[in-house]
DNA sequence: TATTGTTATACTCTATAACTATA
DNA sequence: TATAGTTATAGAGTATAACAATA
């Protein structure tokens, strides 16, 4: 019998928690033609209008070498528009089409969420978010 | 004040977490010159001897595509020996030189797997741990 | 000086397809 | 037919370095 060494930490059930998670969103993403860097960038513009590319790359953590050439597609299809703020920023917003778009990524994203708080048992819930919340989250 | 329309997510901090824990482990083990594929692979092996690569592939989850790769290098570096099975496969030993890198990486994951531990409230532990296995094991 | 945004580039993990050899 | 292993390739996320323009 084979047995896992590494099974019990929680690190590395917190990365085959995680692989799995995106094995069964990606999917349902590209239906959209969204990748999931990019919902995530749409779903919070659409949540604060006007917010700076520098603000999203901090509230998601994503880089700012990484969020041009994503805000750049999404500016390319016509899903946001660029609102002068200063010489070196703009306000984001969605467009009318941005918004349906990130509408229906929202949905996506609810179901499998719903998805993925339906395979654990209703009294852990609660605690488990918090718990994922501590280790991401600045002291 | 910008909101994040995610942040109660599971699935997102699911990732958020498992990326924040990432970017802790990742350098430490560079230190031994090992990624976290190879480093758990090896560490897979060293406590199963003579086990099969796809034995390995499926315990870990990693597809047999990936793991050829991983073997090989860690064979050609001479941390692991390949004893024929049948026609078709071979159990993997850790060698000596395996065994001793097998180990210090195991303490750079001990070590790891404690700083993540130590951000979780104690009581919240073990629920966590069994939430994430929920989420990631076969129903 | 620090920040915003950008480009280029590299690395790691994951995924798929196609193939050989063996059970 | 199914399994073990391999090769090649592509996609996605993340990381660093360097730079221009602006605060």
């Amino acid at each position: 019998m084979v047995s896992d060494p590494l099974r019990n930490f929680p690190g590395y059930a917190l990365r085959r928690a995680s692989n799995a998670s995106l094995a069964d969103l990606t999917p349902q993403l590209s239906k959209l033609n969204l990748r999931l860097a990019e919902a995530s960038v749409l779903v919070a513009i659409e949540a604060n209008p006007e917010i700076k590319q520098s603000e999203i790359g901090r509230m998601l953590g994503i880089a700012s070498a990484n969020m041009a050439p994503i805000v750049a597609k999404l500016d390319e299809r016509g899903l946001l528009e660029r609102i002068k703020a200063d010489g070196r920023s703009h306000g984001l917003k969605v467009t009318a089409t941005g918004k349906r778009l990130a509408d229906l990524a929202m949905e996506v994203m609810q179901e499998h969420e719903q998805m993925l708080t339906e395979r654990i048992p209703e009294d852990m819930r609660e605690t488990f978010i918090a718990a994922l919340t501590c280790i991401w989250t600045e002291t």
